[in-house]
DNA sequence: CTGAAAGCGCTTACAG
DNA sequence: CTGAAAGCGCTTACAG
C-alpha cells in the first residue's frame, strides 16, 4: 500500500488540511511547517499526482503530437519544448503518430481524456483541415505546420520564400531543369513546393516535382526513377532532411557526381549534411526557438485565453556549400 | 465544466455504476448497452483518466527515461517503444535528461508520484551506481545501459564484443596506432572501451584512447588536438553516432584523407554513415528490437513480478565501408 | 443484470 | 493559523 497524506498528517500530528497546505507553500506556521516536512521524509511520502490533480482540475501535462520522431528537425523541436516545459514545471506526454491521421485523431482524444493544459501539434494536412471545426477543450498551438488557417496559434518557417531562395540560388548558376521533391502529408511541403513554384516562374523556368511520402525510401526510389528516365533534372530541391538523404542516397546509386552532374539542395542543417562531400546547400530552420516559440504561444494563452490568434513566422537562413556550386571550384 | 459519467448516467436512465460497467465492457444488457453508447454519443462524453486512474489504480503509463533526445540511436528506440505502448494501450511518458544524474532522479520520483506503471530507462553511469539501493515501487527495464548489476531486467548489445570486432577489423589490416574515442557517461562507453582494451591487447598494440562528453562537439574538439599533437593515430574507433560524426568533422578540417591518413569506425547504422565518402565503417545495432524488447521484458515484469530478472544481449553486425579499406582501392 | 454506497488521495471553501 | 467536511470523477465490492 503507498503512503498517502493521512499517514504524514499522522505522524506531524496534524490534519491532512494542514498538510496539504504546508507542502503547498500555504500558510502554516514555522512550527507545524518543520513537523510536516520532517513527516514527509520520515515516511518517505511522495503525493500522488492523479488525485492531485483530479481535485485541483490541473493537469500540468502538455502534450507534444509529432508525426515523425525519427525526424531530425521534430526530434530538436521536441528537446526544446521539453526543455521549456521543464523550466515551467509541465511535464511532456509525447506522442508519434507516423503522418496517420487515425492515430493524429485518436492521441487528441487521448489528450482530452488526459484533461491535458494544452497541446503542441504538427499535423498531416488530413487532420489540419479538419481542425478549424473541431471544438477542442484545452488550448493547442500549431508548430511547422499551419497552413492558412486562422483559429490556433502557430509557430512556422517561412517556408515558401526559403523554397525560393534555395531555387533562385540554382537558377542565378544558369542550371534549368531544376526539379523539386516535397513531402505529400504535410502543408509545410505544400508551402515549399509553391515557393518553388513561384520562383520557377519568377525565372522563366518550367517546373517539375515530385510529391513522395516524407521518407528518405520513398524519396530515393522516387529519385532513383526521376534520374534514369527522360527528363534528367540538373539541379534537386527536396523538402526535409530525409527526402535530402533519400535523394543523396539516389544520386550516388546512379553514379552522378554533385554538382557537376546534379546540383542538391534542401532543408534543416543536419551535421551530416556538412560532412558528406561535398557539402550540401540547405536552409538551416531555427528550430529551437521554434520549438521554445509554440512553449511561450502556449503559455500565454493559458494565462489569457481571450488574447487574439497569434503566428509567429520565422525566417530560414540559407548556406551555401558546394552541391550547389556549379561552374565554380568546388570549395569541398 | 466537463462532461462526467453522471450525464451520461441521466441521459441513459441508468446508474453511473451502469455506465462505467457498460463502458469497461462488463456484464450488462444488450438494450442497456445501446442506451448508454447512445446517450455517449449523444453528450460527447470522454472519461476522465485521472478519476479513472486514481480509482482502478492502475495508471496505464509508461516512462521512458533517455539522457539524450539528439541521440539518434535513442530517437529509434522511443520510437520503437512508443510503438510497442500504442499496441498494448499503454501511454508513453518521455523524459529527457541530458545525460545530468539530478533530472534523472527528479524523474524518477516524478515517475512515483505519477504512480506510472514502469520505467524503462537508459541511465548515467553516475545513476546506475545509485540504482541497486533504490527501492522503486514500479518495475524498471534497463535499456542500452546496464553494466553489471542484477536487480533490473535489460537490454544491451554485446558492447566489448562488437567495439573488439572493430578493433580486430583495423588491427587485421596492419594498422597499429589504433585510438579509442569513448563517451564519459554511460556503462556502455565503458565496455566498449573494454572491448578495444582487450583487443588490442590481444593484437600486441598499445591502446591510446580519450574519454569526451557524449556529443559530436567535444568530439570534434578533442579530435582535432589529438590529430594535432605528437602521437597521431593512423585509426579511430568511435564509440557513438554523434562522437563519430565529430570525429569525422576533425578530421575534414585537418585536411587528412579517409582511409589513407586516417581510418574510421564507430557505431550505429545512421544513413549519413553511409552517404559521406569514403562511407563509414559502423557496428549497426538493432535498435528496433531492443526497444520492443524492453517493453516485452516491462510487460512480462508487469505480470510476474516474482520472475527472476532477465538480461538479454544483443548482438550488432559489423558493417564494412570503405573509411577502413586500407591498402585496398576505395570501394566507394 | 442493476443500483446505492464507499472510497481512491488529494484540495479547497467554510468555520472557527 | 488550523480542522472537519465536501467533493473532484471515477470503479468496485456488496446487495438484491
Amino acid at each position: 500500500m503507498s503512503i498517502s497524506i493521512n499517514d504524514v498528517a499522522r505522524v506531524a500530528g496534524v490534519s491532512k488540511s494542514t498538510v496539504s497546505r504546508a507542502l503547498g507553500g500555504g500558510p502554516v506556521s514555522a512550527d507545524v511547517r518543520a513537523r510536516v516536512e520532517a513527516a514527509v521524509r520520515q515516511t518517505g511520502y511522495r503525493p500522488n499526482l492523479m488525485a492531485r490533480r483530479l481535485r485541483s482540475r490541473d493537469s500540468g501535462l502538455v502534450g507534444m503530437i509529432v508525426a515523425d520522431i525519427r525526424n531530425p528537425f521534430f526530434t530538436a523541436a521536441i528537446g526544446a519544448v521539453e526543455e521549456a516545459a521543464y523550466r515551467h514545471d509541465l511535464r511532456l506526454v509525447l506522442c508519434n503518430t507516423d503522418e496517420d491521421p487515425q492515430r493524429e485523431a485518436l492521441y487528441l482524444q487521448l489528450m482530452h481524456e488526459e484533461r491535458i493544459s494544452g497541446v503542441i501539434l504538427a499535423p498531416t494536412r488530413a487532420t489540419q483541415a479538419r481542425l478549424e471545426q473541431l471544438q477542442l477543450e484545452f488550448p493547442m498551438v500549431l508548430l511547422d505546420r499551419a497552413g492558412a488557417g486562422g483559429r490556433y496559434d502557430s509557430v512556422v518557417l517561412d517556408n515558401a520564400a526559403a523554397a525560393a531562395e534555395l531555387v533562385a540560388g540554382l537558377a542565378a548558376q544558369g542550371l534549368v531543369r531544376i526539379g523539386g521533391l516535397f513531402g505529400n502529408t504535410s502543408s509545410t511541403a505544400l508551402e515549399r513546393r509553391d515557393g518553388y513554384l513561384q520562383a520557377m516562374q519568377a525565372a522563366g523556368l518550367a517546373p517539375d516535382y515530385r510529391e513522395v511520402a516524407p521518407g528518405a525510401e520513398a524519396a530515393a526510389e522516387a529519385v532513383a526513377a526521376w534520374l534514369a528516365g527522360p527528363s534528367r533534372p540538373q539541379a534537386l530541391v527536396a523538402s526535409n532532411s530525409l527526402l535530402l538523404a533519400g535523394a543523396l542516397q539516389a544520386v550516388r546509386a546512379a553514379g552522378l557526381r554533385i554538382p557537376q552532374d546534379l546540383a542538391l539542395a534542401g532543408f534543416d542543417n543536419e551535421r551530416w549534411t556538412e560532412l558528406v562531400e561535398p557539402g550540401i546547400t540547405v536552409i538551416e530552420q531555427p528550430v529551437e526557438d521554434m520549438g521554445r516559440e509554440a512553449m511561450e504561444l502556449l503559455l500565454a494563452r493559458l494565462r489569457s485565453p481571450q488574447q487574439p490568434v497569434r503566428k509567429v513566422v520565422m525566417r530560414g537562413r540559407c548556406i551555401v556549400r558546394g552541391s550547389t556550386a556549379v561552374g565554380r571550384a568546388d570549395p569541398g
